[in-house]
RNA sequence: GCGACGGUCGUCCAGUUUGGUCUAGGACAUCAGAUUGCCAAUCUGGUAACCCGGGUUCAAAUCCCGGCCGUCGCACCA
């Protein structure tokens, strides 16, 4: 079994995911659901995102709206020139993408713009046919992930937002403003985005609708070097890479080789580097790659992703854009609204440059289980997913050891007073090994049990899942003990 | 979206070749009871499935058609 079968069996069999609409034949692909085990982990990680980005750096949460009106996507050029022109077989209905398919026949160079009309004249020039069956194309034709939504009784179009960010450029203004923004400041969200993606694969890996949690960072392109705060983190090691060669290096002298293009970039990079670290992935199998200009988004200037190795290959989980000024700019001249603020150190109007960070969640998710899984051969082959306590969907097992003579309504009793502040389970069913095992199966990295000594003495004993040792502890001393084990 | 292969209890698999003895079987998981009492113990009992729709037939898990989903390859990933 891959490791990507075995991930996809716990997530099935404990709760961490699942597909949606199950029930249903007619389910379509590319949407799933998290139960309760996967929602308390993803909780988890959004909280140690807020901790470790949004709070760290004083940036500002907001929560827009999925829907979104047309002008904003006019705006964001998502609609118009930037939609992928495709053509269609009208017998075996194969698609290709129009300008490449040309391309690769006739080696004639096919700008990306090119209108419908031109591409049907160049089909029609070389009597371009369905490479698979011969069959004549239909007209080309424009492919938009784009969900379309009709609101109201008369269907006025609006979209369901392809990322995000959108959300963020188009609150800049008076968030700005009425939360006495000062540049270089950073907005974050966390929410779903939705893209009608042609082949859904791999469960959580490609979705047609998904968390994304997303911080734009808004900041004086004149000013990108200065940035006092960059020296808690000019040591950090940054691996990068271009694709075919690794470099290990410090955020400083990243800078001084021209590998990073600035220090505010450098900073956001060393941050979204330590965040990973904490959630327990494998940091020496991962890299920020440097986007070749074929591969950037189109409005991206500089781009990195920031991609990890999985049993299933390099995974991109972060997707880091300099987008300059193309967002703004496009959202002032589609909404004739200023987007202009004074950056108060010198008291000059500008308009701000915009670096993104675009963390996919639910493929960090997956990343984190697979990272986290352990089969451990001595001992049975027990399973184990050896989460950070702060990330465990629960955190404290209680378990009677046997349930008569007093213990389980002792354990109860425990149980009751942990459960308001910790992520607390409680379990008397069948053997004590079997529910250890239980437990460590989604990673909940500690046990209380409730003996005998307990009714007499009133300790217990608190196991801990990596090692299966245990230790005496008061039950008063168990609501600090556990307060300590979820320090970051 | 195209092609190949597949879809049976929560999970994995048997059954489909050759339609009937399948009232659909097993393992793991799960639930209840007994026994035990610190690392997946044992025994007994239970819950639980043929992806959806149509067709062929006296009879369909099994054959045919369509749809949906999954895996892989191609394409796609703005």
């Amino acid at each position: 079994m891959t490791n990507y079968e075995q991930i996809m069996k716990l997530a099935l069999e404990r709760g961490f995911y699942f597909q949606s609409c199950e029930i249903y034949a007619d389910a379509p692909a590319g949407f799933w659901e998290y139960g309760p085990t996967g929602v308390n982990m993803k909780n988890k990680f959004i909280e140690l995102w807020r901790r470790e980005l949004v709070r760290r750096d004083g940036m500002m949460e907001i929560d827009g709206s999925q829907i979104m009106s047309r002008s904003v996507f006019v705006a964001s050029r998502h609609i118009g020139n930037f939609t992928d022109p495709i053509i269609k077989c009208t017998k075996c209905n194969s698609t290709f993408r129009a300008d490449r398919y040309i391309t690769e026949r006739t080696m004639e160079k096919v700008p990306e713009q090119t209108s419908d009309e031109d591409l049907n004249t160049i089909i029609k020039k070389y009597d371009l046919h369905c490479s698979k069956c011969n069959g004549e194309f239909g007209g080309a034709s424009r492919f938009n992930m784009m969900f379309n939504v009709g609101i109201g009784p008369s269907a006025e179009e609006a979209f369901l937002r392809p990322e995000t960010c959108q959300t963020i450029f188009v609150d800049f203004p008076r968030v700005f403003k009425t939360m006495r923004g000062k540049l270089p400041l950073g907005i974050a969200q966390v929410g779903k985005s939705f893209r009608n993606e042609i082949a859904p694969r791999q469960s959580l890996l490609r979705l047609r609708e998904f968390y994304q949690a997303e911080i734009e960072v808004f900041c004086n392109p004149n000013k990108l070097n200065e940035l006092p705060k960059f020296e808690e983190i000019k040591h950090t090691v940054l691996r990068l890479s271009d694709g075919t060669s690794f470099t290990e290096i410090s955020a400083e002298e990243g800078i001084e080789k021209g590998l990073l293009p600035n220090k505010l970039v450098a900073y956001y990079l060393a941050l979204l580097k330590e965040f990973y670290e904490k959630t327990g992935i494998d940091i020496q199998r991962s890299r920020f790659r440097r986007l070749q200009d074929d591969e950037k988004a189109f409005y991206a200037s500089v781009a990195f992703d920031y991609e990890v190795e999985t049993s299933i290959g390099w995974l991109e989980l972060v997707a880091c854009n300099y987008r300059s000024d193309y967002d703004l700019k496009g959202h002032s001249a589609t909404s004739k609204q200023s987007f202009e603020v004074i950056d108060s150190s010198e008291q000059v109007k500008i308009l701000p440059h915009v670096f993104e960070m675009s963390i996919g969640v639910d493929r960090s998710l997956y990343t984190i289980l697979e990272h986290s899984y352990f089969e451990d051969y001595e001992h049975e082959n027990r399973i184990v997913l050896k989460l950070k306590p702060y990330l465990a969907p629960i955190l404290v097992g209680v378990l009677p050891l046997m349930s008569k003579d007093g213990l389980n309504k002792k354990a109860e009793e425990i149980y009751s007073d942990l459960k308001l502040e910790f992520d607390t389970f409680y379990d008397d069913s069948r053997s004590i090994g079997r529910r250890y095992r239980r437990l460590e199966e989604i990673g909940v990295p500690f046990a209380v049990t409730v003996d005998k000594i307990t009714l007499e003495d009133n300790t217990v004993t608190v196991r801990q899942r990596d090692t299966m040792e245990q230790e005496r502890i008061n039950v008063s001393k168990l609501r600090h003990f556990f307060q300590e084990a979820l320090q970051i």
